[in-house]
DNA sequence: CTTAATTGAGACTTATTTGTCTCATTGTAT
DNA sequence: ATACAATGAGACAAATAAGTCTCAATTAAG
């Protein structure tokens, strides 16, 4: 049977984050085609490693619009503004085990970073928002909220994948953690 | 002039730190010595890429001694505790920026990462201790702690690095987040 | 000053990976 | 059944980096 471009870019994601500097070989291998066929697909490394990039901003701003933070946002509820954090951070956790090969990746093309800066944009703004409306403590720089909700999404992959914590326990360490401190 | 091998050592953290993929030529460029004798001081780019791993371990470790976490544990003395968890911290947040480059590199040997889970240990048991004591919330599990400080001090790299946050903000930030969280 | 050791520069081989190409095979649609 | 498209297997060249070696130059020690 075919597999599609977008079965070929799963499966590279799911062996890329186990094995970061995998060879295209093992790459095919894994999404169980040829090398020739992937070279069909992507026409080399690069291009492929852009897709994976390009497919984890898809995930992360589709989480974002599902939330609907640009709403929230806009509204100033603290109350939706509440809602929709919840539902940010549980949709960036269920998303945060894809995408952690990216971390290693130096040679992402400069448009893929710009949009990457976009979407993390709204997500800062949605953080001041929740700032200005108590739900967040106004005394932290923004970005510095963005950079720690990244952290501890880092955290979450790294205690699942070494079993100290059961996947079914993450979401709720990592809110109450977040949220209220260790202490 | 002479090149040492712990110069060496402090010269390749410092170059994989910004270029994680960096060859074995520019490595040596970035130490000041040339190939051939990098070759003479490390065998190859594994025997290097591990020496640099136990330095990591060794400054870990003396980071754990000089808050002299041991001995609070052993104290239990919540106000021990409280003292030392700060001057852990402290340390490991000056620490954090020379050993970012392990996260990429999987081929270390195996004798390493136990001496590495030998000290990861015993900071957990620290931080259980502090849980005991009252310092650190006892719903979480200790582990899940742990992992979160080492989380949050890929944020203060992260947050430096981009410049988002200022050097010397950077540790008071750490710890408010880490003990109150952002609510 | 002389000698020994260390280093730098560069040539060289080897290994790995990438990217291209061909051709036989498989599967599918008409 | 036939023709067309996609795939798999493998050969091949090019590129990159690792590792080894030699030799001249530099440095340090006596």
């Amino acid at each position: 049977m075919a597999v599609s471009r977008e079965q070929i870019i799963t499966a590279a994601i799911q062996h890329l984050n186990t094995t970061p500097a995998a060879s295209m070989a093992e790459i095919a291998a894994a999404a169980g085609i040829s090398r020739a066929t992937l070279h069909r697909h992507f026409t080399g490394r690069d291009e492929l490693v852009t897709a994976l990039g390009w497919r984890a901003l898809e995930d992360w701003e589709r989480v974002q619009q599902e939330a609907g933070i640009a709403e929230a946002t806009a509204s100033a509820d603290p109350a939706r503004l509440r809602e929709t954090l919840q539902a940010l951070l549980h949709g960036e956790v269920a998303i945060c085990h894809e995408h952690g090969f990216l971390l290693t990746e130096h040679t992402l093309p400069a448009d893929l970073m710009r949009r990457s800066d976009e979407i993390e944009e709204r997500e800062v703004e949605f953080l001041a928002a929740c700032q200005r409306a108590g739900l967040i403590r106004a005394d932290l720089p923004s970005r510095w909220v963005s950079t720690v909700v990244f952290a501890l999404l880092v955290a979450v992959r790294e205690s699942v994948r070494r079993g100290d914590v059961a996947q079914r326990d993450v979401p709720h360490l990592f809110l109450g953690t977040f949220l209220k401190g260790i202490s």
